[in-house]
DNA sequence: CTTGACTCCGTACCTAGGTACGGAATTTAT
DNA sequence: ATAAATTCCGTACCTAGGTACGGAGTCAAG
């Protein structure tokens, strides 16, 4: 089977029909060809990008900024400086974001330890890992006196 | 200054006060002790919470995931068992959002390299490289296409 | 002691990201 | 060769997560 149906490419997606039309509408997947009615026709690596753009969501990327991954490549129509700049905000991005994951990992992890340590502390240690980095930018302008 | 009001807490924690009051609503944050008229007086730790909550959010939990990372805590009222058991599906899902993250910073980065390289390859390694994961559940006809 | 900023509450509205509807044409299965 | 399933399209609807509105009471500064 060389093509694929709208029908077929969402099963093998597992993601609904109109979700491959508002996904076409939105700009993340290529128009396709079509057949003699008017049929859509979708070669397979649909597929995958499909299942990128899913995975991606529940990163907490948003469809725009999935366009903008998904648009980042090399080729003629884009100066690699550009791509190069945009990927390397992407990147920051991404890191940042395992950062965070990481941190809250340890939290958890922390939890699960005195969990079998016995300690009944009653307070959220994942909060207090995070804390720290919260900090950051906790700069009070000074219109905040008060007794 | 021993407590915010909600305007207070609302600014340190970078958020919109309806937001707040919403959160409060949803059980994210606990509902604060008033003063005289019914203005709510709140601890300053509340600032972190809310924290915590913006960037679990960027992450790609929902509200109700992180009312659940951030009821999870050793206190009488849960058994050890179940906060050891839920902090463990916790984890795995996080660990698997950063890999999920790593092949995607991979990617980008090998097409940073490429752009460096001069290769105008027009095809969008992100895809690609996270096209092995997809296979995983791909059981189709026997052709693979390979690049 | 007034003026303006802040608070209260319920409800209405908004954006993002889908999902469903409905009727006509077409394809597939029986 | 029918019946059942799929496809087309535009539009309407839905959920999550806020955000704004409005009118009344309250606090802080001039």
């Amino acid at each position: 089977m060389k093509h694929l149906t709208i029908g077929k490419l969402a099963k093998k997606a597992e993601v609904n029909v109109e979700t491959v039309r508002y996904y076409e509408r939105r700009g993340l997947i290529p128009k396709p060809p079509r057949r003699d009615p008017g049929y859509r026709q979708y070669p397979q690596d649909v597929v995958a990008r499909i299942q990128f753009i899913k995975r991606a969501k529940e990163l907490g990327f948003s469809l725009k900024e999935i366009a903008e991954l998904l648009s980042l490549r090399v080729d003629p129509s884009t100066t690699c400086g550009d791509v190069k700049r945009l990927a390397e905000i992407k990147i920051a991005d991404i890191e940042e974001k395992i950062r965070t994951l990481k941190s809250i990992k340890k939290a958890l992890t922390k939890l699960v330890t005195m969990c079998s340590g016995q300690g009944p502390t009653g307070e959220c240690p994942i909060i207090e890992v995070l804390d720290t980095r919260a900090k950051k930018d906790a700069n009070n302008t000074s219109r905040v006196k008060n007794g």
